[in-house]
DNA sequence: CCACACTATTTAA
DNA sequence: TTAAATAGTGTGG
């Protein structure tokens, strides 16, 4: 797949650790970065925007600050994955129903799609979810307990993983 | 074609 | 026993 993708609007999300990056396609969130890589890309603004979007920022912004905390996110905007392909959506699909707190192997996550050797294809669709935090990618370790790896710097995943687990029931 | 955020298996020491 | 090579997988360069 290798189809470009517009953005109505490019927001800030101001937290404890930075200024994360939203953009906004018509259909939703389409994309969200981490304060290091969203730096690179200088944020755009967002104008009088008579679209959801305003709406979608708020909730996405809620969303992070309680992702950051590790702790369930209440209400998550809409996501638009129209740029994944149909495996990449069924990895993102598993990812969302994995419970605050709990961790999954990649090996685990493809049985759970039925693929059970495509461990490595299930790293690839992590890495390319567009979206992370809201779709817990950070929750997909190695098998034998290593971290894996993270698209926006291993050290996110520690940080998250250790403040999920350190509310785990 | 090759390289990966993988991993179970096999093969060698 | 432990260590290294390998096959199987989907996607992107």
């Amino acid at each position: 797949m290798k189809n470009k993708q517009t953005f109505v609007a490019t927001l800030k999300i101001k937290t404890d650790e930075g200024d994360f990056l939203a953009r906004y396609s018509p259909a939703g969130l389409a994309r969200l970065d981490f304060p290091e890589a969203a730096s690179r890309k200088s944020g755009v603004g967002s104008k009088g925007l008579a679209t959801p979007v305003r709406r979608w920022h708020e909730l996405t912004t809620r969303a992070v600050r309680l992702a950051l905390q590790g702790r369930p996110m209440a209400a998550k905007p809409p996501v638009d994955l129209s740029h994944g392909t149909a495996f990449q959506r069924k990895v993102w699909a598993a990812l969302l129903a994995i419970p605050s707190g709990q961790t999954k192997t990649y090996a685990r996550l493809a049985a759970s799609l039925k693929k059970p050797k495509a461990a490595r294809a299930v790293g690839g669709a992590c890495g390319a979810n567009p979206v992370p935090l809201l779709i817990p990618c950070h929750r997909v370790v190695a098998a034998h307990g290593g971290l894996g790896g993270f698209s926006g710097g291993l050290h996110w995943k520690r940080k998250l993983l250790g403040r999920e687990q350190a509310r785990r029931q």
